[in-house]
DNA sequence: CCCGCCCATGGAAGCGCTCCCACACCCGGC
DNA sequence: GCCGGGTGTGGGAGCGCTTCCATGGGCGGG
């Protein structure tokens, strides 16, 4: 509130509260002040009672330079985007990882450190953040397959988990995933059975592991059920993306009669271009999405799509992370994979 | 790459470069080093040279919480959002706000920690955190009615700034706005320029000032008109929202002509009941948005909208902040205004 | 030619905290 | 009654850095 005259600016005799003082006022011993601050073992109750006290009375938080530069942990995490492009900020995929990772770091005061990156310089930058400790762990979003930052991250031994399996080093790092070969199979055989047989696909970009998995899926699927596997477009996971794959594909392969997309969002873009060339869906084209984070649900009709448990996948490489932090080495390179599941609404 | 045995997990004789290792490398003392490697002032071009040197040769990066601890520096803020649904995550208006601040960021090698709260214990959590100086200061987005940050800010004297008016102590903290009212207005003059004479509004949410004023100009434009103020509707901002208001809108005031939605994302939403209803647009209801972040431009009609730059604004509250953690006291109750500017699209 | 001044430099004092260690002290067992 | 061990406590070192201050050398002006 008012300014304190003199070379510090909170209130009290010099700043904010240190431990000192709250030693001072507890009657106890510096020492003794920390232990019972950091869990009470070896205190007391009689001191804990009072430090506690202090604490409270002086509204004493420890200083987390301080206690960072002896502990050599920042009780802070960071989390990696290599593609800052707004886009990624407005895909739900982005805003259910958030909500995740989120609610773990909670349940353990931890803080989360956005680290975007574009690419090139920018990543020097970044691993020279992650070098130095500036965190305790990283999670790693939206990887591509241009990104070196597995194979840094992987040397560094700095504790890391990685939303979705990472390009290279796969085999090094800690990993979260769902089984997107399984569920490209899925979607390709929902509209196989429905009877379907000029099947296309809008599959993601070719640099990212889910999109390649969901396509190789579907082309499994369709091999296996003796389909061709020529109507393949790729898009980006935007709407926008969708709309444009959806265009070519219709140019390209007039005679489809199904079409699996690789995101819901690639879908809405795909349902509406399918609409507007004045085809019904799902009557004369079935269409399959990809995700199920809500999107799906407010296209017109309804997109039956596969469901990614994307906020449980996040919460799960959080926890992988933790337990890196905490020590426990035998999590390094554990993978956790989601099975995917298909969920049927009006669009197939 | 290797990792080292011992108790240090980096290479060279005990973990990661201290500014001492680097001063003897150099042949320098300690002082000098640390001179030389912030900026360089009273340094001679041959010691310069000599740190430099080292500093490559070791990779040294400081010790941040070292160097926090006698700053009293953090170099890092803030973004807080007190709302942490992940609706706020996958809106647009928030994706362009991360990219202007990170922008903005990214120039002086600040880094950003997210602190998102939903309200109750988590505030009080948050505050404390502020209080305590983990961060150099503050961005606050999406602020409510009910939350008591601004106020708290205000009388922390911690450096802040808001993206968007705050609803108390907004004589006290700097903030960066566009005049909603004048761009509710201007979305009603469209329409009443345009021979609407029924025109409905779906205003945003009451506890948010964007929301009010927004609402607050459609009022007095119609009001000058002559024309009634009666036909509101709320919303949440969102697409789904948009729908909800909509529908009840077309219940209520079957006979409307023209409506403006205080968001894109609620005109798309209110855009797909008006033509579900069977009505076309603009020729029997006429859309006005609120915006223009891309959504806008993605409806079929595209919208009419008043475009914010959001992503200006968002960049402008970010150097007002770094002003203030400059110690530029002078920016400390600042306001920026941006003007709102209708574009012509489609819908109206 | 000498004095004072400025500039580059290094010594040393901390910033606020944790944790090792040594030191009581108290208990029970022989 | 003495010794071993366990438990609570405080002294003190030190984490890696910035910065104050004293020092010494070089320079120009009187």
């Amino acid at each position: 509130m008012a300014r304190v005259e003199g070379t510090r600016s909170l209130a009290g005799p010099g700043g904010s509260p240190t431990l000192d003082e709250v030693a001072r006022l507890a009657g106890v011993s510096r020492a003794t002040a920390s232990r019972a601050i950091n869990g009470g073992n070896r205190v007391s109750s009689q001191a804990q009672t009072a430090v506690d006290d202090a604490v409270r009375a002086l509204g004493y938080t420890p200083n987390p330079a301080a206690r960072s530069l002896v502990t050599r942990r920042t009780d802070s995490v960071g989390l990696v985007v290599p593609e800052p492009d707004e886009r990624v900020f407005s895909d739900p995929f982005f805003a259910r990882t958030l909500k995740g990772v989120t609610r773990v770091l909670a349940e353990r005061d931890l803080q989360l450190v956005l680290l975007l990156t574009r690419p090139g310089e920018e990543e020097a930058r970044m691993l020279r953040y992650l070098r130095n400790r500036h965190i305790d762990g990283a999670l790693v979003v939206s990887h591509h397959r241009s990104d070196s930052l597995a194979d840094h991250l992987a040397a560094l031994d700095l504790p890391c988990a990685f939303v979705g399996r990472p390009w290279t080093s796969a085999d090094k790092v800690a990993y979260v995933d769902t089984d997107n070969l399984a569920g490209g199979r899925q979607g390709a055989s929902a509209l196989i059975e429905r009877g379907c047989r000029r099947i296309a696909t809008i599959a993601g970009p070719d640099d990212m592991s889910a999109g390649v998995d969901r396509l190789e899926g579907w082309r499994s699927a369709m091999r296996e059920a003796g389909l061709e596997t020529d109507a393949v477009v790729h898009g980006d996971f935007t709407e926008r993306g969708g709309e444009i794959a959806a265009a070519t594909l219709l140019e390209r392969h007039p005679d489809v009669d199904g079409i699996v997309a690789a995101s819901d969002l690639m879908a809405a873009g795909a349902l509406r271009v399918l609409l507007a060339s004045g085809r019904s869906v799902p009557g004369d084209v079935a269409l399959v999405g990809y995700d199920d984070l809500g999107v799906a649900e407010r296209t017109l009709p309804q997109l039956t799509t596969i469901r990614n448990p994307i906020s449980e996948m996040a919460e799960q490489a959080t926890r992988l992370l933790l337990q890196q932090i905490d020590g426990d080495s035998s999590v390094r390179a554990m993978r956790v994979i989601y099975p995917p599941t298909l969920v049927h609404r009006d669009s197939a």
